[in-house]
DNA sequence: AACGGACGGGG
DNA sequence: GTGTACGTCCGTT
């Protein structure tokens, strides 16, 4: 049922293997292919520095469970060895598989004259309207024309080809608004990795038109594969689109060979939602790369990055210049009509970053793209299960001759168990250890041969094998080069494209109805043998003495007794690993001075170099006043190293801080997102009222968007002031500019520091604050009766009270030697 | 506390 | 003519 038996091909046809794995022509140099449904295909290559296109021919094809909606066809529906003898209009192949499962491959000159008579076909036989084959998706399966190409020839993108090869153009617009209908494009700044370095500028309105013209001649004059930006699909291709069809310019950016125009298309979001469709563009001969993408995938796994935007994660890569530009986005055509060529470096400097990204960041799509059937600027936002392994998997039973599974027929339902997750003990740790199970799912199914029962090729299985020992030799290969030399980036990029299919795989087999080779039977036996594993991992740690924290999925929080080193540490976790099967592994992942547990994955940690790290909601607030954050966080310092003495002594200092009015107001703001509009709230406001709007009321400010992000304080009396940012976060022109003008009238400067300095602030709404919103956070680190008494707002000594030095937080510490075992 | 919906990003 | 992001944060019940 789940565990598959090894199939022979996996074993003795190697060449096979590859072919699932990176196709099987070897045609070098592909930078870009344009297909459409009729079987018309255009190819670049880059050949020694040179591009090439040639015009191919391929036959479009789908996989269908029946031949019952082309029965109407009559003699024109052949077999594939009858088309010899006469001519079709359609015609199949029968492939090998289970009934219900998509046993024919039909094929026809003009896809989409085939889809037009299965339509015909289905509304025939269903007798009701059928718009699109998605609607009958139990009984056709189709990718669309250029994955059709790719996996029909077993061609992939960039064979022989190493990243620097790409000709990539990066360009930015800077606009004078957000919204094309307001606003317009002042100047365009264009790079590419050749060396172009350039401005086009509009300073007159009159003069965009030729800006646009000019881009599009300056981008055929430099034909780059790949044209590149941070946002390009939700901000410039639209803004550009819509600014040429408001002045009847053509966006001729295709490559010559190709259809010249850039073309939009929609990505439809599931359902009848209204939801506006994500746009999509895409233009002949060249890929089309959203950094953003690339950026949010990068996330996806570190889930370490404070945002997406383009200047946050140029600092967060170290790829920001030291000297570069910053200017708030409202005020860059402010700017640029008082100093144009400051916001020139300001543009070369955000194309500059965005090169820097480009090289950090995808290098791993383009390795994928020389793996999956795919167009590489679909490689770049794909989703790894269902953009890169599906197509890999279809790729496979195409070239095999196999039939595809039916979801339908393949779908086990039922409740889906996850991973372990254990808490087994709240309040402070020291010396804590963090040791994970390497890759843990993905180990199961090799070990255990875990995979879908429908996959009767055994692809997965065998391309989880394979990838996990190319990976172990391309790190090798990285560690073994010259840090950051081409060959080191090279091999880091294989690495970590291998690892993202690696990881789609398990995800993949529980993907419900979407995906093809589904199997929840499969992927629940996956985690059941995994919360196996971390069950004997934590059994292994209690056994030999060790106080545990808590577990999660593959991981595991635990304290070793007082005094350990190191590698006394990675020799217990060693020792644990050798207690597992082949090829799972316990890895020692990282030690902490202290731990404070709140909740299940709600922590603290303590690292021996100082830093604090927070993880979870309930340690961290939306709302966050900086006194309160800062508070918190010197709490938990001294909490995790048992200073109680010097806990309550922050504490007291912050009580007194806030009495005597020493902090300023900006550091008790709280900052929140406006949801409702100023007309909104205006109706709602008499039963009840909201701080944050009537900070702004207060202020002046009458108007306002849902959106913006304001701080606001509470002044004594109950009232609230409202505390402007100084970088606007400004959604609206319009409203900067009024900005502009309340400014100038009352010298804004020294307004915003005297707000943000003001002392009449309400001193006993913001020692509540201080306990109940942020030394409640410490609650679990404490005896009930010493937590009340730490944190008493009347200073009064009570009757019970324990001296200060003798409270201890909770400890979870390690049994004693002798108790262990 | 649990649930549903919007947002992210760009000038 | 397409592939179904997704996790987090906010506001409401």
């Amino acid at each position: 049922m789940c565990a598959n038996p090894v199939p022979p091909s996996t074993q003795t046809v190697a060449g096979a293997g590859d072919a699932w794995l990176f196709g099987w022509d070897q045609t070098p140099g592909i930078v870009s292919v344009w297909a459409n449904h009729e079987g018309r295909a255009v190819v670049w290559r880059r050949v020694d520095g040179r591009v090439l296109h040639s015009r191919e021919r391929f036959t479009p094809w789908l996989f269908a469970t029946s031949l019952q909606d082309l029965t109407h066809l009559g003699a024109s529906l052949v077999s594939e060895t009858e088309l010899a003898e006469r001519d079709g209009l359609a015609w199949y192949r029968m492939l090998d598989g289970a009934p219900g499962a998509y046993r024919y491959l039909l094929f026809a000159r003009s896809g989409r004259a085939l889809e037009r008579r299965i339509l015909m076909g289905a509304e025939q036989r269903l007798g009701r309207t059928i718009r699109s084959l998605y609607d009958l998706e139990d009984a056709y399966y189709r990718v669309g024309p250029v994955e059709q190409y790719l996996m029909l020839t077993g061609r992939v993108y960039f064979r022989g080809l190493a990243y620097d090869d790409l000709h990539r153009l990066q360009l930015d617009l800077e606009t004078t608004a957000l919204d094309p209908q307001r606003g317009r494009i002042f100047m365009v700044a264009v790079r590419d990795n050749r060396g172009l370095a350039t401005t086009l500028d509009a300073p007159a309105p009159a003069d965009e038109a030729d800006l646009i013209a000019g881009l599009c001649g300056l981008i055929c004059e430099r034909d780059p594969d790949v044209i590149e930006n941070h946002n390009l699909f939700g901000f410039d291709l639209p803004f550009l689109v819509a600014r040429a069809d408001a002045l009847g310019i053509p966006l001729a950016l295709g490559r010559v060979g190709g259809p010249t125009l850039l073309e939009r298309y929609n990505e439809m979001p599931g359902g009848s939602g209204y939801a506006q469709p994500r746009a999509r563009y895409r233009v002949a001969g060249r890929e089309l790369v959203d950094t953003l993408d690339a950026v949010r995938r990068h996330d996806f796994v570190t889930r370490d990055m404070p945002s997406h935007r383009l200047k946050d994660v140029a600092r967060y890569f170290g790829i920001a210049a030291t000297d570069r530009v910053y200017l708030a986005g409202a005020d860059v055509f402010a700017t640029y009509r008082q100093n144009p060529a400051l916001v020139r470096r300001y543009a070369f400097d955000d194309v500059a970053e965005v090169d820097g990204l480009s090289r950090r960041l995808l290098g791993a799509p383009f390795a994928l793209a020389g793996m999956a059937p795919r167009p590489y600027e679909r490689v770049v936002s794909a989703g790894p299960a269902m953009g890169i392994l599906e197509p890999m998997l279809v790729r496979a039973y195409l070239h095999a001759g196999a039939a595809l599974p039916n979801r339908v027929t393949n779908q086990a339902s039922g409740p889906h168990a996850g991973g372990a997750v254990h808490l087994f003990a709240t309040g402070v740790a020291e010396q804590v250890v963090k040791a994970d199970i390497a890759s843990l799912y993905p180990s199961l199914m090799r070990t255990f041969q875990i995979g879908p029962a429908c996959d009767r090729l055994g692809v997965l299985l065998y391309l989880v094998s394979r990838l996990t020992d190319l990976r172990l030799e391309h790190k090798a290969a990285a560690r073994a080069a010259a840090p950051g030399s081409l060959e080191a980036g090279h091999h880091d990029s294989m690495q970590a494209a291998m690892k993202l299919i690696i990881n789609a795989a398990y995800g993949y087999m529980g993907a419900g109805t979407m995906a093809l080779f589904a199997d929840s039977y499969a992927a629940d036996e996956v985690t059941r043998r995994g919360r196996e594993m971390l069950a004997h991992v934590v059994e292994e740690l209690r056994q030999r003495g060790m106080a545990l924290i808590e577990a999660d999925t593959d991981g595991v929080f635990f304290a070793v007794p007082p005094g350990w080193t190191e590698s006394q540490e990675r020799d217990l976790v060693a020792a644990v690993s050798a207690t597992l099967p082949p090829r799972i592994r316990l890895e020692y992942e990282g030690r902490y001075r202290a731990m404070f547990s709140h909740e299940v994955k709600n922590y603290a940690l303590l690292k021996y170099g100082g830093e604090l790290i927070l993880r979870g909601v309930a340690l961290r607030s939306s709302r966050s006043e900086p006194f309160g954050e800062q508070f918190l966080r010197a709490a938990l310092r001294h909490t995790m190293t048992g200073d109680i003495a010097g806990l309550r002594q922050v504490y007291l200092e912050t009580v007194d801080a806030l009495r005597s009015r020493a902090l300023p107001a900006a550091a008790l703001a709280a900052r929140v997102r406006l949801s409702k509009a100023s007309d909104v709230y205006q109706s709602t406001r008499t039963t009840q009222r909201e701080a944050q709007y009537e900070a702004l009321l207060a202020a002046g400010r009458t108007h306002w968007t849902p959106g913006e992000r304001v701080r606001y304080y509470r002044k004594k009396g109950g009232t609230y002031v409202w505390l402007p940012d100084d970088d606007g976060d400004a959604a609206d022109h319009q409203r900067e500019d009024e900005n502009v003008a309340r400014r100038e009238e009352s010298s804004p400067l020294l307004d915003r520091a005297t707000l943000e300095d003001a002392r009449d602030y309400d001193v006993e709404h913001y020692l509540q604050v201080l306990v109940s919103s942020y030394a409640v956070r410490l609650r679990k680190a404490f005896a009930p009766q010493d937590f009340a008494q730490l944190f008493r707002l009347d200073a009064q000594l009570g009757l019970f009270d324990t001296p200060v030095e003798q409270i201890e937080p909770c400890w979870i510490r390690c049994r004693r030697r002798e108790e262990a075992d």
